[in-house]
DNA sequence: GGAAGTTGTGAGAGCGCTTCCACGGAGATG
DNA sequence: CATCTCCGTGGAAGCGCTCTCACAACTTCC
């Protein structure tokens, strides 16, 4: 090792006797280069062991060959959620296949987001997933402004026409949920709904609605929660209180599921006998409840995998431009409580 | 906005009317500027929207203000578990103080180790912390070679001596879970162990082995498990076939003793009354078993948080080079299981 | 009152890389 | 055989920034 640190790819080029500018365009791809100074030239690589500095070269391609995933949450939510790390796996995968790599932007609601912002702005990434967005952050009108290459995992509450995305089709997942319960037979089916400023919450619960109207049923025990387990208690327990005759519970995330069957327990009803539940995710939480969830399953990874390839599209330029839109079917999966 | 892309320093320089240099001072904490230039030169920066680029900064610099967080593990594992993602949650809170950002570097083993060894070598980032790394992946020796700034999430297999890392007691915490088995009157007090490669694993299993040894029990009932919920289903029928006369079982994770407490179910035994069990982690899965198990809690965010402020220091210099080490203690939760 | 600091400033030299451009030589074309 | 094309090559111009250094303009000190 010389003293001056790493190798440069001058000295690769003296090395392998040929010009900076020969052995720039050997390790780039080999366009226009004999095989004779290409074969030179990876020997140099090998023996010096040559790796490009990444902030020069992207000084001059303008490129990072790096992409950020955006989590516009505060901390405690995202990292309670197994839907995050299956966000993470999702985008990695694709990731794997081609030179490009994550950074994570945790954006806490304030002070922080603008931080977020000017990374994004610094150009300090080639473009960014933005998963999990509720409805005031206001982040899809200003990264659209900055017109940096971006696709939001999710159906963002507002330029859903300007933005590509990639959503799991909540509505029909909800309208499935409420399906199973109205087929076993049940008469008076409440839900617990997700917080109303994040879009698949209320998409899940335009579904219930659909789901109730088709069948003749009224809509009216609803109950909002924050996608916690805690939260699916006190609105299990506000729900029963009003409306102690329910039979059947939709609840929009199995950990408020988890909650409300505790609630149900407590109160000695049984599950699915005196009142059957559905939950919604089936991401690690649906089979560990007593008894097991009858949930929706969401294809996060998918998503995520899809949305990353949109996004590589895009930085590549092969996306024209136009907003894309993927929807995607999620899938019942029939347990022990419905 | 001007046809060229982003506002340069140059262009900031000129509409504050000053050198490049000064501008580049103002900028940079204002050491030796003028309060009339600096607040003309924050004016340009204002109305110009200049941001600084990041990879010409880092070209001289050679700083990039990022590190990596690396996790060294098959994908499915890592993202099933909640340890990853309050590991991350840990690295951020720390992050989110200064001006540096995070880059998760997932290295499935193999072929895309080496790419991640590369990315590391680049000195594409400052620094790395890694986590939950096995026996045989020899990434301690290879980063220590690099001499890149690097503290580890664990104890590391080998080079512990030389190496920076922060861990958790897991040997005290074991001891303490086997001890509530003991001290509640079990007799056969068996335990289902995590994999023999990770080092956490072995230090827990030494724990329960000296809790057991002071209270003069024989420590022979003992299987091994992968830290799956399926994985301590397995090693518990297993244990429970060849010793069926245990009243306690100290299992090492949490998601193996969920899987523990399906067997005893299945096999009409009572928890605590026939079996008691504890865990260990508490990191989301322990109350929502059935019943709640007691449990050792790992404080994650507080290791991870911990490393991040070692790697600072390290990155800015103020380590002094020598290795470092901190042990947090865990601490013990009763539940219902024990 | 001259020597010795102190302070703010700008010119300029790079950091390591890609890429434009000009150029010589080889092969194809008339 | 002159001309046109193409290919491989190296010289050189930056990409946008930081930082050393020299310098002028002040203080301060003996």
């Amino acid at each position: 090792m010389r003293p001056g640190g790493s190798p440069t790819l001058d000295e690769v080029a003296r090395v392998a006797g040929v010009s900076r500018a020969t052995a720039s365009r050997a390790i780039n791809g080999g366009q226009r280069v004999s095989a004779h100074a290409q074969s030179s030239v990876d020997a140099a690589v090998r023996s010096l062991g040559y790796v490009p500095n990444p902030a020069a070269r992207s000084l001059v391609t303008r490129r990072t060959d790096s992409i950020a995933v955006v989590v516009p949450e505060p901390d405690d939510r995202v990292f309670s959620d197994p839907f995050f790390a299956r966000t993470l796996r999702g985008v990695n995968r694709v990731l794997g296949e081609v030179d490009i790599q994550l950074v994570l932007l945790l954006a806490r609601p304030g002070a922080s987001s603008e931080r977020t912002l000017r990374y994004l702005t610094n150009r300090h990434v080639d473009g960014a997933i933005v998963v999990s967005h509720h409805r005031d952050d206001g982040l899809a009108e200003q990264l659209m402004r900055l017109d940096l290459p971006c696709v939001f995992g999710g159906r963002p509450w507002s330029g859903g026409d300007r933005v590509t995305y990639v959503d799991i089709d909540n509505t029909a997942g909800e309208r499935e949920a409420t399906q199973v319960l109205i087929d076993r037979g049940c008469q008076r089916i409440g839900t617990i709904a997700g917080p109303s400023d994040m879009t698949a919450a209320e998409d899940r619960l335009a579904g219930w609605r659909q789901a109730m109207s088709a069948a003749g049923l009224r809509d009216d025990a609803l109950e909002h929660g924050d996608f916690t387990e805690d939260g699916g208690q006190r609105a299990a327990e506000a729900l029963m209180a009003a409306h102690p005759d329910l039979d059947g519970l939709v609840v929009a995330s199995d950990l408020m599921a988890s909650g409300a069957l505790k609630v149900l327990a407590a109160s000695g009803r049984r599950v699915p006998d005196d009142v059957a539940v559905v939950g919604y995710d089936d991401l690690g939480v649906a089979e560990r409840t007593t008894p097991a969830l009858t949930t929706v399953r969401q294809p996060v990874e998918e998503m995520t995998e899809r949305a990353t390839r949109l996004l590589l599209e895009q930085i590549d330029g092969r996306s024209a431009g136009r907003p894309m839109r993927v929807i995607i079917p999620p899938t019942l999966i029939r347990r022990d409580s419905a």
